[in-house]
DNA sequence: CCAAAAGTGTTATCGCTACACCCATGA
DNA sequence: TCATGGGTGTAGCGATAACACTTTTGG
């Protein structure tokens, strides 16, 4: 219909973000295409023609992992014109953070695909080293404001484990009394009578996200905010 | 060079924030292309071959006010199939913020375009409605965060002036004896050794933002934070 | 009984919030 | 002189940050 436009490939990135072992941790993989074929990337893929930006990043995310209904969160789209030498591509970049036990392992072989731990990643093709510190950026944020931290983790965890996780993710050391203190306050986590003898040998308590309860607060005006400093 | 992959049409979508008399504004257009021709709507265009995504959006707004160096913030794409009902088109969307008394008359009167209070703006065509929305969202992270305020207002402004726009922003009244002191205590203005006296016979002092000293109080770990509570 | 991780309270400080009156001036 | 908006300080409270020891249990 408007005529006398240019059209532009327009493709979805997507970091994705996983949890294990204490680190926090990208899924990331062995480029097949020239150029920089062999090059480790963001998996990505090109619009298509009848899809939303949003079912296209679940699409991509689910052709590596298998997974549906995953937190995806679109969070910038990278437009400069050499950013990728082959071609002139718009691509939009989301971020996505899934339980890692529950992907399709199988699939990530095919795709000669590789979870890293994000502090000993390799450097990444094209611009995405920029965005994979923008996303981490923005799951700061986020990580802060809503209750995002149960999406990396399976659906039991232990307060250690969940305190392990944000000092990955703000790299940074917290006090276990104040974290404990903050989370529990909340309100919104359920403890359950069951203990993960995993850790340590007196075993910690495991929690579950009570997302009714969630739910409920946030109709009273309930904001989530654990507050981590500077 | 990447083949069988389809093309799609690129647009830029800005929200155009201003600042006068005491209330936030938006510029909007009247559109002149089918469909809904007519109506109101954001400035927008096409992005250009050999452009990136920031240049395009800078040439747009530039079209429209004759203004250049103005803070432009890409803040979201949108790509539902359907949001332009005449063909498929991602828009990317910028939120820029400009001092009114600078932008070119003659050019907003060309483009039949109008400066509208945020309170009593048009139901807009697509999409701009969220679009708007979510920018002044953006834009109340943004100015509690970071000294973007200033980009709003003359060189010169008023502390008066200047606590008016954030209530603006945050559809709030703010206690001013609390207001000056956080300002103030950031060291971020410079007090001039003038007064406006278009407000009020007593005439309120005059200030300008102090860039250098910002940027110097940066690199020692300042980071502008004035608290605004919901 | 020892090592290793889980769990638990209190106190001081800082920052936010609330609050009311005087000042300068032009009309 | 009065009406209008500009400018100023303090005290209480709540939230955050700092801090160390006891518990459990498998090996």
């Amino acid at each position: 219909m408007y005529q006398h436009t240019e059209k532009h490939l327009v493709a979805i990135d997507c970091i994705i973000f996983g949890f294990e072992k204490g680190s926090l941790k990208l899924l990331l993989v062995k480029r097949k295409l020239e150029p920089c074929s062999g090059e480790w990337s963001l998996m990505g893929g090109f619009l298509f023609e009848k899809e939303s930006l949003d079912e296209s990043a679940s699409r991509v995310l689910n052709q590596l992992t298998g997974l549906k209904n995953v937190y995806l969160h679109q969070f910038h789209a990278y437009g400069d014109i050499s950013r990728d030498p082959a071609d002139r591509v718009i691509s939009v970049a989301y971020f996505a953070l899934i339980k890692i036990s529950e992907h399709d392992h199988n699939l990530v072989r095919e795709y000669d695909a590789r979870w890293f731990s994000y502090d000993d990643k390799p450097v990444l093709i094209f611009d995405h080293d920029t965005m994979v510190a923008s996303a981490l950026e923005q799951l700061r944020f986020e990580a802060k404001t809503r209750p995002v931290g149960f999406e990396l983790l399976p659906e039991k965890f232990t307060l250690p484990q969940f305190q392990s996780l944000y000092e990955c993710i703000y790299q940074k050391k917290l006090d276990n009394r104040n974290f404990r203190k903050s989370i529990l306050a909340s309100g919104i986590l359920k403890k359950l009578d069951e203990k993960d003898r995993a850790g340590s040998k007196k075993g910690a308590w495991l929690y579950r996200f009570d997302k009714e309860k969630y739910q409920e607060l946030l109709t009273k005006g309930f904001r989530f905010n654990l507050t981590i400093s500077d």
